[in-house]
RNA sequence: GGGUAGAUGGCAGAGUGGUCAAUUGCACCAGACUGUAAAUCUGGCCUCUUCGGAGUUCGGGGGUUCGAAUCCCUCUCUACCCA
């Protein structure tokens, strides 16, 4: 088996584990960063294991068409060609069939793609998917899925998807066979529980090492996820790990955990730091905003990373306001340190059996902020 | 002293009789962002508003006209050219 789940220690449904993997331990509930194109913007490796990461995303669709997966395989591989020495995990393509609808035919056969960067075609097969992905030498690969938007979407809609999705997974499952990198299959099924049951058990039966849960988080509200998620966690295997695909907002998360999801990845520290807002205990802070421009304070004071140790908000203002590339890499810094640290802070409360009150006081302070 | 061109909302700069509270850019203010087509995007930016509108604006003053940022007179100021 190429990768091994620990689970250690339990919390009523919450979970904290180990997954041992080729390239490092990972320390479960875990916020893995995303990295789409062989980079987690505006940082160098060395600051997103600074920030406290111990696992990073990177994607399959996107470093297909750039710089090629064959290019990265001669070059070495996705963890040499990038210089990141620890775990990494592919996303299939199965999410850019949801995020580049526009572009994108969907067949059986698979998805076809006219690339966003020059029109250029792109079939993706499950297959093809698998090859890229072992081309690439992640650790965990996913299986290549179909992700409906939930928004104006109808349960017909959802199950062709979900049953696409299963026979996607047994034909990438089928064509995987790099022994060192495992593959986890993806549970579809929209907010129906019956879409997802069945679903579930069909990924279930076919012994993945590990399962998600996808379609989540792409227009629903965020209460209609967190009611689906305990109900839909509790249909995976209990000794293999859970991931929640592209979640979420640091309450997401706590909630996440407290369903039992081990797995997470989200864009939104990064992009949202770039973007001027920062994630804190007190809840998130927009440095663009006037009221930073004097501020001597830290972005956050309890916070250890780099940027609150040594710059203050108004210096933060500062850059932003002058767009200097310094303030995406400061903030990005930061949030993954603060999501990170989020994590480190659930896994501890799991271990000691707290963690529906540690969830309770995170909530508290963000809300009394707001 | 003579001549020419100008003076428009924080700035730059369109508009040259009605469709102009006035294009656009910048600056400024606020918001969004969930398996990254995003260092991006959206909204606001004279005053008041029951968000339907209402009231005052285009250097100052006066005039023509049903109607003026736009035409005429005059004053003030600015830039350049000639003495």
């Amino acid at each position: 088996m190429s990768i091994t789940f620990h689970l250690e220690a339990t919390d009523h449904a919450a979970r904290a584990g180990r997954i041992v993997t080729p390239h490092g331990t990972i320390d479960t509930p875990v916020f893995m960063p995303v990295g789409t194109q062989g980079t987690v913007k505006g940082l160098t490796p060395e600051m997103v294991r600074a920030a406290g990461a111990q696992i990073i995303l990177g994607n399959t669709y996107h470093l297909a068409l750039r710089p090629g997966d064959e290019l990265v395989r001669d070059l070495g591989g996705l963890h040499t060609f990038m210089n990141w020495s620890g775990p990494i995990l592919t996303d299939s393509g199965g999410f850019q069939v949801f995020s580049l609808a526009t572009q994108v035919k969907i067949t059986d056969h698979g998805a076809k793609f006219k690339s966003h960067i020059d029109g250029s075609p792109l079939e993706l097969t499950p297959e093809r998917a698998v090859e890229i992905q072992e081309n690439l030498g992640s650790d965990i690969a996913m299986v290549l899925d179909e992700c409906p938007s939930l928004k104006e979407t109808t349960r017909e809609k959802v199950r062709a998807a979900v049953q696409r999705t299963v026979r996607w997974a047994e034909r990438c499952q089928r064509h995987h066979t790099r022994a060192s990198q495992a593959q986890f299959a993806i549970v579809q099924g929209g907010l129906d529980f019956e879409l997802r049951a069945e679903c579930a058990k069909d990924l279930v039966a076919m012994d993945f090492p590990g399962y998600a849960l996808g379609g989540f988080s792409v227009g629903e509200a965020p209460e209609a996820m967190h009611a689906a998620l305990p109900a839909c966690a509790a249909l995976l295997p209990e000794a293999k790990p859970r991931y929640l695909m592209g979640v979420g907002r640091p309450e997401d998360l706590l909630v996440g955990v407290a369903a039992g999801i081990d797995m997470f990845d989200c864009v939104m520290p990064t992009r949202n730091g770039r973007n001027a807002l920062a994630f804190t205990a007190d809840g998130p802070i927009r440095l663009r905003n006037a009221k930073h421009r004097r501020d001597p304070a830290p972005v956050e004071s309890d916070c250890d990373c780099y940027c609150c140790a040594n710059y203050s908000r108004a210096y933060l203002h500062h850059l932003f306001a002058a767009e200097e590339m310094l303030g995406p890499t400061l903030l990005s810094l930061h949030n993954l340190a603060f999501y990170l640290r989020l994590m480190r802070e659930a896994r501890q409360a799991i271990r000691d059996e707290r963690f529906a009150a540690f969830q309770a006081t995170c909530l508290a302070r963000w809300k009394a902020a707001s």
